[in-house]
DNA sequence: AATGAATGAGATTTCATTCAT
DNA sequence: CATGAATGAAATCTCATTCAT
């Protein structure tokens, strides 16, 4: 709703696609408290008012960030959930660590921002139905003793985790419980 | 280590603590962004040359609060543990909502600031020895299938990105997914 | 004078009329200094480069505002002075809190800007030597005591105070000047 | 009330003074609106951050500069009222151009802000009681045809515009009006 | 133990204006 | 007629930090 009047510039404008480009360098380098107009012009090579002529405020900036991380990850879900093999493409998908860093930015600046976070909670909820589709495909009834809900839940919950707390330097343990989570994961889908 | 800091106010003056309570609030209620001395100044009703008197850098006061916050963590996980059912205490220590905000804050800082990321990985990494510690103590030679460390990662795991993803309103499915992990802890630290 | 401005939009183009419709509301409801030429474009509708492309500077646009309004005024005026009874007309007219708000605005804005100080001051002019007409033709020799030009001075000058103290809130003692005054004026027009 | 709290700097410090001085040059010679905390420092030969120490925001300056404008014209008035005679010592007061570019500014400033629009009808209500209680004094029961309260509106009201009038250049007529009113003027105060 | 004054940097945003199409 | 792109200046405000007292 609100983002959709006066939306300045072609949406594929080399400068507007610059502009994203920096200001994601400048999430994962710094931080998205740091991915300041000013930082993310001189980061581009632009000046800063050209930044506002296309976004107007930074939180729009932000969003925009967002979602075309978001379109990129949808694309690499639907994938992932296209292999043969489903559930261990998914866990991969998962465990990839190229939007990790964003990921948890994101994150952070969602509590305190309600657009973001409805835009997160939004296509949360989206890859959930797609990946419990999947699911529901690749195991039919064999899926008897594991919903699918729950074993999605489980394996992006997991996942999740595991990607962030290693990020942070955190990751006791983690490897052999991805060892052992993957044998869990190959015997669920196991046919029978 | 390297935090030789000229601390100058007495560890538990009021004072400090104040400062420590309201820098905590700010975070928590506008992010760790916004967690300026000023802001935490005005907030705790003091000047705010004040602050940087006790804490001569913004970052000394972030600091000091993930401390104060790592330690009554600890002292809460050992209390779980030491509950007669520690698998189930410890699922529900983690998760406790009242750390949530604070946590995610606090790993959002620490992906751009060193002497955080350390803090925080050596508290990880304690926390982890006690819970594994304590899975030993009370599984036994039961732990055949599920390796101690590999049950006290999936437990902190889980529970982390189900309390952070509700955080941000993204938790669908996780009511059904906590009913039936809370199945299957109970079923593995059942007796033989 | 000095107004040779190349002009290019036709001079009663309904954009050149929504564009001064436009920045004659944000005069009146947020003051002279926040009608900008990207305020009045997104009030009207408009891009911003078409408000430059009908005024190439802002002040044009402000002038023009000033000349479309101060042409109705005389019309006013004019109505008023054909009046029955010429001096109360002129006095209702005097009081209409219509035009007040942007009276005031050009009144502030003209102290440091000579083209509409020149402008405001012909039109003033020009207005007083109108009514000064008027009252000669209606009083005749009846206005010995009061020279028409008095007259004439004292209900523009009484009024406009009246009119804007009343605007900004501070009317003490107005209704009981204006019942006295309205009194008087009856009394310096009645035929002997 | 929202001014109370928390004013930084001495009352009467040099540097907070020397911005007041400033920024009233300033909005007499350009303009409420161009007394912006930059030009104000720069014509004060200060530091633009210096000036925000001093006044938080733009308005809480602006307003200061209302306070002892106003706080300077009650003592003249005050002064006048004394005069043995305090009629055309208080026409004289209204007419005094000293105050007139400031007054206009605060006008058309107040439309706009409550905070000064409040500010300058208290205070105008205080000045009209203090003349209203003179006249009284002064005339005693020879104000049976023309009310204190009236007589103190009229050469207020009427001295306002005149000056004003004056200032931006409008002045057809106020000199025979200022004579003629100075004659009834002196007319209403003499003893019978 | 505490505070007032000061400063330089930077963030966010708005603005008028120009220019090429 | 009209518009999209761009820019340099300025306005408002916040910040961390230093220093003298």
């Amino acid at each position: 709703m609100a983002t959709v009047q006066r939306r300045i510039g072609a949406e594929n404008s080399a400068t507007r696609l610059a502009i994203l480009d920096a200001c994601e360098a400048v999430m994962i380098e710094e931080g998205y408290a740091n991915a300041s107009t000013r930082r993310v012009a001189a980061r581009a090579g632009l000046k800063p008012s050209l930044v506002h002529y296309y976004f107007p405020t930074t939180d729009d900036m932000h969003i925009a960030v967002y979602r075309r991380a978001a379109d990129w990850a949808s694309e690499e879900l639907a994938k992932a959930l296209a292999d043969p093999e489903p559930l261990m493409a998914l866990w991969r998908y998962t465990l990839d660590t190229t939007r990790t860093a964003l990921t948890l930015e994101f994150m952070a600046m969602a509590v305190h921002r309600d657009a973001l976070k409805a835009a997160i909670s939004e296509h949360a909820g989206e890859s959930q139905r797609l990946i419990i589709a999947a699911i529901e495909r690749e195991l039919g009834d064999k899926a008897r003793d594991y919903s699918p809900t729950v074993l999605a839940t489980i394996i992006s919950a997991l996942g999740r985790s595991l990607v962030m707390e290693a990020g942070i330097g955190a990751g006791h343990g983690h490897e052999e419980t991805r060892v052992w989570f993957e044998g869990w994961l190959r015997d669920v889908s196991k046919p029978v």
